[in-house]
RNA sequence: GGGCCUCUAGCUCAGCUGGUUAGAGCGUGCCCCUGAUAAGGGCAAGGUCGGUGGUUCAAGUCCACCGAGGCCCA
C-alpha cells in the first residue's frame, strides 16, 4: 500500500516559480485605486508626510530614481502598516535648461532658432516635452510598485503651482530678502544672451599672452607683475590677488624691481628674457593692502560708476585661495565683473563687479576713450599697444588654449557682470540673518545619517547670496515691475497676489506673463510709490529652477493643511540642491525649516564600486531588471545593502538577490501549503494550549518582530531584511519547519498536534507577510491573496492590514531559555550524526538511535519530544552508542550514535521495534489510519 | 586642490564607550533526502579587519599619513 496518500502533504496553488514580470502586472491592476482606498481607511489617523523631491521631467528613470522612490515607498508603507495615514504626492520638476535645449534642438531641425518664434510658442513646446516625460516616468514608478497619489501629482509647471510660487516670491520680497546686484555670467556678445554653465562648449582658441607691470604707489620703481590672456579685461581691473602663504621675490631688473612668485621666477625669466637679481623674498601676506596705480585707467573717471564704497578699495593687493603657482606670476589680475573667482574675492572685500560693456560686448562709458565702441576681442590689440606706449608691457606672446564658446553660434563667450536678483544670506529674517536663522533651523532637524548635518551646515555657512534670476524662457517669471520714469522696482505683495491670481486662472499658467503687457498684468490704477509714474515695464527674467522646487513645501504640503513635512528623502547631492533651496526659501518665507527629518542615500555604483557610466558600459537599467526578474527583485536589492553608502549593483549581485528572493518565497509557499485545510476561526488552538515547540517559535517570532520594528524605525532596512532572512533560514527552514513535518504530515488532519502547528504557521505567515510588505510588496500581496482564501475575515489587501507589534502574551521566556539549550544540543547531535554517517553507522538521521549523556537538567522536561526535535528515531538519555562524540561546545556532553532498533514504519519513516508495530505500520500511524 | 563619507571572509552585512581563539546569511566544497523536489537538510573550508607608522599593558575599534572609491565644490 502507498501510505503517501494517507499523509497530509502540503497542497497549494501558490507557485514556486514566481514569474514576477507578468504576475506583478496583475497585482498592479488590483492596486489601481489602492492609494484612495488606503486614504479613506486611515481617515482621522495621524498623518505621515514624506514630501517627494521632484525628479526632472526628462528621459526615462534610471536606477538611482528607482532606489530613491523605493526607499520612500518603504518608509511610507511601514508607516501605513503601523496605522498611520500616509500623504504622498509625487512631483516633477518641469522647467529649466535641459528641456529648453531639447526643444531648441527640435527647432534647429526645422532650421529655426528660439528667437524666431514667440516665447509663448516656445514655452508650449517645452510644456509638451515635459508632459511627455512626466507620463513616461510616472508609468515607470508605478511599475516599481510605488504607492502614492499618481492621479494628482504636482508639476512645477502647473498653473496652481506657479501661482503659489509667485506668492512665495512675494513673501520673500515683502520681507526684504530680495535685491538686485551685479554678477558675472557667461555671455555671448553675438547672440546677446546669457548662457548657463552647461551651455558653453570648450574649444581651442588663440589669444594674446602678456605680462604687465603695475607700479606700486609707495615704492620707488617697484612693480607688481601679472599675466593675462584677456587684455580686454584690464580696463575692468580692480585689484591684484596673491596667495597669502606663497613666497614672492623682489626681482631687480632693468625694468625696475618686479614682484613675482619665487616659484615662478624661473619660467618668468625664460619667457620674458629678463635678467636681474632677487633682492628680497616676502610672504604673500606681507603684500596685502599695497596700493598700485592702473597703467591706463583714471580713477576719477570711475567715480559714480562703481557701487557702494568700491572706489575706496580698488587697486590694492588682496588674498585669494584661488591663486595657483602653475603658470603666470603668482599675482592675479582681478576683474570682478569678468571672472567668477574675481567676483567671489571681490564680494568678500566689498568690491562690486564692474564691467564697462554693452550687450554686444562693446566698450562704453566710463571705459577709456580709446576703447569706446570697440568690441572686446578687437580691443586686445589697442590695449597692448597702450601698455607698450606707457612702458608697462614686459612681454607679449600668443597662446593656444581651451576657451568657452557659445554652443549655438560657436563664437567665444565672455564673462560679464549683469544685473541679477538675489536672496541675501545676510539679510534679516526677523532679528537674525537668513544665514544665522537657517543654521539654527538645521540644528533642529534630524539628519539621517547624522553627518548630513555637518555637510549642509558647512555649505550654508559658506555659500554666497542666492542668485534666483535666469535669462531664459522656460520658467516662472520674477513678477516684478519697473517704473518707466524712475526705474524703481514695484514689488508690492498685493501685486504679486494679483499676478498669481491671473496665472492660476490661466490654463497655461505663467505663459500669460509673456504675452501680456505690464499694464495688463498690473492691477488697475497702480502708481509708482516713488515718483507716482503710471507707466511700467515687466521683468523678463525667470526664476532659478531651484527656486521652483524650493517652494514645493508651500505648494504641496500647506494645501494639505500641514505646515511642514515629516521627511525629505533624496540622494546626498541634494545637500547642495533641494534640501538647501527648500530650507532657504522656507526660512525666508515662514521662518522655519520645511522638514522635520531629512534622510539621504548614496549613489548606485557597479559591482566594483565604480560609478555607472554609459561609456564604461556598466549601467544597469531598472526597466531591464524589472523585465527580467520583476520589480520585487529591484526592491529586495534596495533593502539588501546599506543605502547610506554607495550601493552596488551588477549581475552577480542580482543573482544573489534572486536567490534570497527564492528562499523567502519558498518559506511562504510552505506556510500556505500546510494551511490548505485550516480555518482560523474554527481550528485555532489557544496559545496556552499549544505544543511547547509551537509556543517557542511564536515566542521567537515576537523577538524578531521587535527587531524588525526597531530597524524600520531606525531606517535600517538592510537589517530588517537580514533579520527576516536569517529567521526564515536558520530558525524556520532548518529547524522549526523541518521538525514540524512529522506533526503536520503524520497526525490526523484535525488532531491537536497538527492544529497547534497550523495555528503557529498561520500566525507566522500573517506576521511575516506584513513585515515584508513594505519592500517585497508584490509578493506580499500575492501571498496575502492566498491567505484571504484561508481566512475570509482578512482585509482584501495586505496594505489594509498592519504589522503586528510584539505581543507579550505570545512570549515565554522560560521556554526560550530551555530551547536555547536544546538548539545547541541539537547542533552537537548533528555533528555526531555526521561522524556516524561518515563511518557508515547510519545514512539518514531516521536510521539513528542517539544516546545523550552529560546534559543539563532541562532535557528531562522535553524527553518525550526529543527524538522528533532531533529528527532521529530513538533517543536514550544516558551513555551508550557505537559512535561516540564528546562535545567541545557543551562541555561534559557526550553523544552516542547507533543504528536505530527495529524497522522503519513505511508511513512515518520512523524506526520502531516489532512490538511497537500494529500490522504494517507503527501503532501511532495505525491509530491515525483507523480514525479516518 | 578643498569639504563630507566609505574601505571587516568570494558577496551583502554585524562587531556599543579599545581587552578572551573577529560573527551571521549567502555563495563554494563534500554528504544526505526524494513526502516543501528547477525544493529541503547536514557538515566543512574561507578574513588578522585597505596600507604604513604611532598612542596603549592591550586596537578591527583611538591618532597621523598614504592608497582606492563615492557625492559636492573648485
Amino acid at each position: 500500500m502507498d501510505y503517501k496518500e494517507t499523509l497530509n502533504l502540503p497542497k497549494t496553488d501558490f507557485p514556486m516559480k514566481a514569474n514576477l514580470p507578468s504576475r506583478e502586472l496583475d497585482i498592479l491592476k488590483k492596486w489601481k485605486d489602492l492609494y484612495k482606498r488606503v486614504l479613506k481607511e486611515k481617515d482621522g489617523k495621524e498623518a505621515f508626510i514624506l514630501h517627494d523631491g521632484p525628479p526632472y521631467a526628462n528621459g526615462n528613470i534610471h536606477i538611482g530614481h528607482a532606489l530613491n522612490k523605493i526607499l520612500k515607498d518603504i518608509i511610507n508603507k511601514y508607516n501605513l502598516l503601523t496605522g498611520k495615514k500616509i500623504l504622498y504626492i509625487p512631483g516633477w520638476d518641469c522647467h529649466g535648461l535641459p528641456i529648453e535645449r531639447k526643444v531648441e534642438k527640435e527647432l534647429r531641425k526645422r532650421k529655426l532658432r528660439k528667437e524666431d518664434i514667440s516665447k509663448v510658442e516656445f514655452r508650449r513646446m517645452c510644456r509638451q516635452y515635459a508632459e511627455r516625460f512626466v507620463g513616461i516616468q510616472k508609468e515607470e514608478f508605478i511599475r516599481l510598485g510605488v504607492l502614492g497619489d499618481w492621479e494628482n501629482p504636482y508639476l512645477t509647471m502647473n498653473p496652481s503651482y506657479q501661482a503659489t510660487e509667485v506668492r512665495e516670491l512675494g513673501r520673500v520680497f515683502s520681507r526684504g530678502l530680495a535685491f538686485r546686484s551685479k554678477k558675472p555670467v557667461y555671455w555671448c556678445i553675438y547672440d546677446r544672451t546669457a548662457e548657463a554653465e552647461a551651455e558653453v562648449e570648450y574649444a581651442q582658441r588663440q589669444d594674446p599672452s602678456i605680462y604687465v607691470k603695475f607700479p606700486l604707489v609707495d615704492s620707488e620703481d617697484t612693480y607688481l607683475v601679472i599675466w593675462t590672456t584677456t587684455p580686454w579685461t584690464l580696463p575692468a581691473n580692480l585689484g591684484i590677488m596673491v596667495g597669502e602663504d606663497y613666497d614672492y621675490a623682489f626681482f631687480k631688473t632693468p625694468e625696475g624691481t618686479l614682484v613675482v612668485a619665487e616659484k615662478l621666477l624661473g619660467s618668468f625669466k625664460r619667457e620674458t628674457g629678463l635678467e636681474g637679481e632677487v633682492v628680497k623674498v616676502v610672504k604673500g601676506k606681507e603684500l596685502l593692502g599695497l596700493e598700485y596705480s592702473h597703467p591706463f585707467v583714471d580713477k576719477e573717471r570711475l567715480r559714480g560708476h562703481l557701487e557702494g564704497d568700491t572706489l575706496e578699495r580698488i587697486w590694492k593687493v588682496y588674498p585669494s585661495e584661488f591663486v595657483e603657482l602653475e603658470s603666470g606670476t603668482g599675482l592675479v589680475h582681478m576683474a570682478p565683473g569678468h571672472g567668477q573667482e574675481d567676483y567671489t574675492v571681490g564680494k568678500r572685500f566689498g568690491i562690486e563687479p564692474y564691467s564697462p560693456l554693452d550687450d554686444g560686448g562693446r566698450f562704453v562709458e566710463p571705459a577709456p576713450d580709446f576703447l569706446i565702441g570697440l568690441r572686446v576681442f578687437e580691443a586686445n590689440g589697442k590695449i597692448i599697444e597702450k601698455l607698450k606706449e606707457g612702458g608697462f608691457l614686459l612681454h607679449e606672446d600668443t597662446i593656444t588654449h581651451s576657451y568657452p564658446h557659445c554652443w549655438r553660434c560657436k563664437n567665444p563667450v565672455i564673462f560679464r557682470a549683469t544685473t541679477q536678483w538675489f536672496i541675501g544670506m545676510e539679510r534679516k529674517v526677523n532679528s537674525e540673518t537668513l544665514r544665522e536663522k537657517s543654521l539654527k533651523e538645521i540644528d533642529g532637524v534630524k539628519w539621517i545619517p547624522s553627518y548630513g548635518k555637518n555637510r549642509i551646515r558647512s555649505m550654508v555657512e559658506n555659500r554666497p547670496d542666492w542668485c534666483i534670476s535666469r535669462q531664459r524662457y522656460w520658467g516662472v517669471p520674477i513678477a516684478v515691475f519697473y517704473c518707466k520714469n524712475c526705474q524703481s522696482v514695484v514689488s508690492d505683495e498685493a501685486i504679486f497676489e494679483h499676478v498669481a491670481k491671473l496665472i492660476e486662472e490661466n490654463p497655461f499658467g505663467a505663459d500669460l506673463w509673456f504675452e501680456k503687457s505690464a499694464e495688463e498684468l498690473l492691477p488697475e490704477g497702480v502708481a509708482c510709490p516713488k515718483c507716482g509714474g503710471r507707466e511700467f515695464e515687466k521683468e523678463e527674467d525667470i526664476l532659478d529652477v531651484w527656486f521652483d522646487s524650493g517652494v514645493s513645501h508651500a505648494c504641496v504640503i500647506r494645501p494639505l493643511g500641514y505646515d511642514r513635512a515629516d521627511m525629505y528623502l533624496e540622494g546626498s547631492d541634494q545637500h547642495r540642491g533641494w534640501f538647501q533651496s527648500s530650507l532657504l526659501e522656507s526660512v525666508s518665507s515662514y521662518g522655519y525649516a520645511p522638514y522635520r527629518e531629512v534622510l539621504t542615500h548614496g549613489f548606485t555604483v557597479d559591482e566594483k564600486g565604480r560609478k555607472m557610466s554609459k561609456s564604461v558600459g556598466n549601467v544597469v537599467a531598472p526597466q531591464e531588471v524589472v523585465n527580467r526578474f520583476g520589480a520585487d527583485i529591484v526592491r529586495l536589492w534596495v533593502v539588501s545593502e546599506d543605502y547610506t553608502e554607495d550601493i552596488k549593483l551588477g549581475e552577480g549581485i542580482l543573482r544573489r538577490v534572486v536567490e534570497d528572493y527564492k528562499k523567502i518565497r519558498n518559506t511562504f509557499r510552505y506556510f500556505l501549503g500546510n494551511l490548505y485545510d485550516f480555518k482560523p476561526s474554527e481550528d485555532r488552538v489557544e496559545f496556552k494550549d499549544m505544543h511547547h515547540f509551537d509556543r517557542w517559535i511564536l515566542s521567537r517570532l515576537q523577538r524578531v518582530l521587535e527587531q524588525i520594528h526597531k530597524h524600520y524605525r531606525d531606517y535600517h532596512f538592510h537589517r530588517v531584511n537580514q533579520e527576516v532572512r536569517n529567521f526564515c533560514i536558520t530558525e524556520l527552514s532548518a529547524l522549526y519547519l523541518d521538525v514540524l513535518k512529522d506533526r503536520l504530515y503524520v497526525y490526523a488532519p484535525k488532531s491537536w498536534e497538527r492544529r497547534s502547528a497550523q495555528t503557529a504557521l498561520y500566525i507566522l505567515a500573517t506576521s511575516l507577510v506584513t513585515a515584508v510588505a513594505p519592500y517585497l510588496s508584490f509578493t506580499a500581496e500575492e501571498v496575502w491573496q492566498h491567505l484571504v482564501k484561508i481566512d475570509g475575515s482578512l482585509p482584501d489587501s495586505v496594505f489594509l492590514s498592519e504589522i503586528p507589534s510584539p505581543n507579550e502574551s505570545l512570549t515565554d521566556e522560560e521556554l526560550e531559555k530551555d530551547y536555547g539549550y536544546l538548539v545547541r544540543l541539537r547542533d552537537e547531535v548533528m555533528v555526531a550524526l555526521e561522524i556516524a554517517k561518515a563511518n557508515g553507522v547510519v545514512k539518514h538521521p531516521y536510521q539513528a538511535k542517539v544516546y545523550i549523556a552529560g546534559f543539563e537538567p532541562v532535557v528531562e522536561k522535553y524527553k518525550d519530544y526529543l527524538n522528533y526535535f532531533l529528527t532521529v528515531s530513538q533517543v536514550e538519555l544516558g551513555s551508550g552508542g557505537d559512535e561516540l562524540y564528546d562535545s567541545e561546545e557543551l562541555k561534559g556532553l557526550r553523544v552516542g550514535v547507533s543504528h536505530a532498533e527495529g524497522k522503519k514504519c513505511p508511513r512515518c519513516w520512523i524506526f520502531f521495534r516489532e512490538e511497537e508495530f500494529s500490522g504494517d505500520v507503527c501503532s501511532r500511524c495505525a491509530q491515525v489510519l483507523s480514525s479516518r
